[in-house]
DNA sequence: GTGCTGACACAGG
DNA sequence: ACCTGTGCCAGCA
């Protein structure tokens, strides 16, 4: 087995450390992740998630305007439903209602 | 070393 | 709600 996917460097073992931390039913923004972790951007944090997200809570890390990553909305909404992630639309363009979900950490 | 691309953010149309 | 351009940072051919 192989270890699919695991990070190899500190700063995307970080995010996902990050990532961790999120309680359900919340979500954190690229770019607050980046603000928190003072470090990178957030074009880093989508880097990272795109490579190792698959080991973490990887529908709690959204875009600033609530919008699940593309191709996995589907997905994301699936575990917002089952969380109780405040919604804004539940059915595509899914968005999360940051104003409730946002976590600051 | 150079240039394109990307699970981004923000402003404008 | 959608698309475009600009800025930012890092990975990859």
């Amino acid at each position: 087995m192989g270890a699919a996917e695991r990070p190899v460097d500190e700063y995307s073992s970080r995010v996902l450390d990050v990532v961790d931390e999120i309680p359900p039913g919340r979500v954190m923004s690229y770019g607050d992740i980046a603000e928190y972790l003072g470090a990178g951007g957030p074009r880093q944090v989508g880097r990272v998630m795109a490579t190792f997200g698959g080991g973490v809570a990887w529908w709690r890390v959204i875009r600033a305007d609530g919008t699940p990553p593309p191709g996995h909305e589907s997905r994301a909404l699936a575990h917002y439903l089952d969380e109780g992630t405040p919604l804004r639309s539940a059915r595509p363009p899914v968005r999360v209602d940051m104003r409730r979900a946002r976590w600051d950490g």
